[in-house]
DNA sequence: TATATCAATATACTTTTGTATAGCGCTATA
DNA sequence: TATAGCGCTATACAAAAGTATATTGATATA
């Protein structure tokens, strides 16, 4: 295969512990939606809970302060009354859009090679609906 | 940002769904383990319980099913008395390799630019030792 | 005064995920 | 005959993740 597998085969452990904060950033069922919608800019709380659909105020909560402990989202709190408050990826955050397209490149050559996810995913489609 | 981002934005079902596949192929703690032993060759059962580290039949044995029905792994059953099963990436499957290496970078980077993480990564050393 | 918005938190609960432990039928080796 | 290896499965349980619903204190609007 790669170069870069060749040295993931020596597998260094600092290679686990990366790969496994990737997983972390995303693991979960909603922290992909919200690193998503704040991909195209800041956002204040509510403004995420409208954009990620049936997240509930606990979840996103919850979530938000995951990513903020994990340097992949940055909250702001502005002094008006009552109070803004303002959520963006850091520059580590934004660079997720890299993994993310990856992933996405996957995903669809990956339902091309491959009918049966392709009703699955209509099953998901009227579910979503 | 970048091009393909402008399309996320426009945001077809069909890119939630894709993205969605690729966050399947990862999702709990054992697949990537399993998917990574995996990158180096067919494996059998007992050869993948071993490389990968306490997990246990039970939990392989699922994860194994579940990667075989989302077409991430072939298993074939050889009639050697008793019989010889081995399990090995599909075209797709391998195709992984290439998110895992875009996890893997921004992984490093993320490690470099947070000192943070660099200290839980410490601890976790020490757990997994 | 009544209702709504903002940015959450509290409590209780259900569902999903993972663990622990034992066992199956088969065969090869000591 | 006893033990070990193979490729699992069964049962019971614990822990983690997610849901539902209500509420907070502040302000703005009808």
């Amino acid at each position: 295969m790669l170069k870069e597998l060749e040295e993931i085969k020596r597998c260094p452990v600092s290679y686990v512990l990366a790969i496994n904060d990737t997983l972390n950033a995303f693991q979960g069922k909603w922290k992909m939606p919200i690193i998503g919608v704040l991909l195209f800019g800041k956002k204040r709380f509510k403004e995420i809970e409208r954009e990620v659909a049936k997240i509930t105020p606990r979840m996103l909560s919850q979530e938000l302060k995951d990513l903020e402990a994990n340097g992949i989202v940055k909250r702001t709190v502005y002094d008006t009354i009552p109070v803004t408050v303002e959520y963006e990826l850091t520059p580590s955050g934004k660079n997720l859009s890299t993994v993310v397209e990856s992933m996405l490149e996957w995903g669809l050559q990956h339902r091309q090679s491959n009918i049966k996810l392709k009703i699955t995913g209509k099953e998901e489609l009227r579910k979503m609906a």
